[in-house]
RNA sequence: GGUUCCGUAGCUCAGUUGGAUAGAGCAACAGCCUUCUAAGCUGUGGGUCGCGCGUUCGAAUCGCGCCGGAAUCACCA
């Protein structure tokens, strides 16, 4: 909570014991924002306490409002309009608040503290069958920027990824490449790791749905095709032998998996995403089928006379899930089984966030339960941050149509766009060419980060790849030229040899666009505590924006150098500072760049 | 069919521990650059907050029922 409505909060508690009598539980309180139309800051809502003071609303908030003023220096003045009381706080109070925020190395943040919790957050969970697709970019987005503010929130934060690079997918690609790839490499093909071996996927694909084809116009049913098909039926036995450790498969994994992950590491690399710790299924796998028999030999869980091991989770309303299949092979789940209680040996987080998408909310409802009905005591610790699709105008991505947005390309075309904008504007005469090409990379990337983050998690999102993403309005590269904008008046400061203030006056006057100003920095360190409490990168995103825009209005309408009032120009340094300061920390929770000029 | 999530302006999205006349951006139209960067600023038009009922002094927000969309309910991941 912030300062100014804990004080408010006790002041309003003190008041209505001495008017009424009456003692106030602090929950009847509430503070909210003054709506931008009517005079203050802060306003109380009474229609809660009419039942203590027994009087009409307006009657309470005049009585509220007057002991508020006699009582509680911060406030100056107050209006009621229809039961609401508008408070309305001292500019001293602020300006006192924003000499604090310049003093924070960084405003808003909290350091690590002695009851910071650790907290893992998986993110990104790549296959290694194909490159990173839109999908995955907002993914990865989320996850990094989520575990920034945790981290700016005082928690201890260890990034991880769970690579998928066992299963039957990735034994598709080999298939593949074994058979049609004449020993392609990317070495020699020129292509990226996880491109190349994404094309062999493809390929597998293609040639399956022919043999299917075939069977089907052989007379076979389409069910029956899709299980008889060679190929199918070559890439389960190639599963077969990997798991029982063949050494040719083995050796034909690591050679194509390697490649992969070469790509992976430069499309992260280029997002600027990273990680603490890595995990493979291929490490997991065994742990989570150990840890399924443990549960067979207590009796938690079922084998079936085919051998398939099941978890009976009917008793509470949810359905039977296989475990191991009957050929004794693990699934999706035994793996993430293993994987968590690896990840508790590892490390024992009070706290394991999944970043995945929503059509796994199944999935990981199942899994804390089975690793609860397992006798594991963390299995409730575990909480699945679920997040919508991206959208394409015609729907979902399709592999097969097509219609999949690649990670590569998405970056490349976001920084063409930057690139082309930017000539266009020609504000950046007399930068080497490195220098030029970083500030396109960091405005095509900013884009597309905002783009993605700026959205609540929880909902799907469209994304129009005819209509390029804007870099006008509420996009990454309009806080970006704001930001550059502030740092232009503090350049074109030094070059006046005006003095960079160490804090601003606290006695003076300001004007609207100021105060405004003046009270989004205040709510800042709640937006980001808020953040961090909901897992909600969206809410920086906007608050960011709206910031932004309030500053450039300010910006529009006085000058900071011109200001012939010295002490207000002081101030105005100050405020600028501040706000440069919240936006550049605030993007980088996002992943985001700034650039120094633009 | 069961379960879960979503539905706010032409489009993309904010706003939901219940509060005042529901906000931005884009697109459209009309203005503002001898000034600290016009990737900016100002203005105009644009809404049965999917529909209905209920709870409440007060509902976009909570409950129930519909309608629309998505996901999921595999010996796929």
């Amino acid at each position: 909570m912030q300062v100014i409505e804990q004080i408010l909060t006790r002041s309003v508690v003190e008041g209505i014991k001495l008017l009424y009598g009456q003692s106030c539980p602090p929950e009847l309180i509430q503070l909210q924002k003054t709506r931008r139309e009517f005079d203050g800051d802060i306003t109380l809502v009474v229609f809660p306490l009419l039942k203590l003071s027994r009087k009409s609303p307006d009657i309470t908030a005049a009585d509220i409002g007057s002991y508020l003023q006699d009582h509680c220096q911060e406030i100056v003045r107050f209006n009621v309009i229809k039961g609401f009381l508008n408070l309305v706080i001292s500019t001293g109070y602020f300006l006192g608040h924003l000499n604090r925020a310049l003093d924070a190395e960084r405003y808003g943040f909290c350091g690590v503290l002695p009851d910071s919790r650790t907290i893992m957050v998986e993110y990104s969970s790549p296959n290694t069958n194909k490159p990173l697709h839109l999908g995955h970019i907002r993914n990865n987005l989320l996850g990094y920027a989520v575990s920034n503010i945790l981290e700016a929130n005082g928690q201890r934060v260890i990034k991880t990824n769970l690579v998928n690079d066992r299963g039957i997918h990735i034994c598709k690609s080999m298939l593949a490449w074994q058979r049609w790839g004449n020993g392609e490499t990317p070495a020699d093909s020129g292509k990226k790791g996880d491109h190349l071996v994404g094309e062999y996927y493809v390929k597998f694909d293609r040639e399956y749905k022919k043999q299917i084809a075939d069977l089907v116009a052989a007379g076979m049913s389409r069910e029956e095709a899709e299980k008889k098909a060679p190929l199918m039926i070559e890439a389960q036995e190639m599963l077969r032998k990997w798991e029982a450790g063949d050494e040719a498969v083995l050796l034909l994994w690591k050679k194509m998996n390697m490649w992969v992950y070469e790509g992976f590491d430069g499309t992260y690399k280029r997002l600027g995403v990273h990680f603490d710790k890595i995990y493979y299924e291929s490490e997991t796998w065994i742990p989570g089928k150990n840890a399924v028999l443990e549960g067979l030999g207590k009796n938690v869980l079922v084998k079936r006379d085919d051998g398939s091991v099941w978890a009976d989770m009917r008793d509470k309303g949810l359905d039977e899930k296989v475990l191991l299949r009957s050929d004794g092979t693990s699934v999706y789940m035994t793996q993430d089984i293993g994987t968590a209680k690896v990840r508790q040996q590892d490390y024992a987080p009070d706290k394991m966030v999944y970043v995945v998408g929503n059509e796994q909310n199944y999935h990981f409802k199942v899994l804390a339960i089975i690793l609860d009905m397992l006798g594991f005591p963390w299995a409730k610790t575990l909480h699945h941050l679920s997040y919508g699709m991206v959208e394409l105008p015609e729907g979902k991505m399709k592999s097969r149509e097509g219609t999949v947005v690649d990670a590569d390309d998405l970056m490349d075309e976001m920084i063409d766009t930057a690139r082309e904008m930017s000539k266009e504007l020609g504000k950046l005469e007399g930068l080497s060419d490195d220098e030029k090409e970083d500030i396109f990379r960091i405005i095509g990337l900013g884009a597309l980060k905002y783009y993605m983050l700026k959205v609540d998690p929880v909902k799907n999102m469209l994304f129009n790849p005819r209509e390029s993403i804007d870099f006008d309005g509420n996009t990454g590269p309009f806080i970006q030229y704001t930001y550059t904008r502030i740092l232009s008046v503090f350049r074109k400061a030094e070059e006046l040899q005006i003095d960079r203030p160490d804090r601003s006056p606290e006695n003076i006057a300001v004007n609207d666009k100021e105060k405004n100003l003046l009270r989004l920095i205040h709510e800042f360190p709640a937006v980001l505590a808020d953040a961090g409490e909901t897992f909600n990168p969206s809410l920086i995103a906007n608050f960011i924006f709206e910031l932004v825009k309030e500053y450039n209005q300010f910006y529009h309408d006085y000058s900071i150098l011109k200001e012939e009032d010295p002490e207000i120009r002081k101030f105005r340094l100050v405020l600028s500072r501040v706000v440069s300061g919240i936006v550049k920390n605030g993007m980088e929770l996002l992943g985001v760049e700034m650039p120094e000029r633009m």
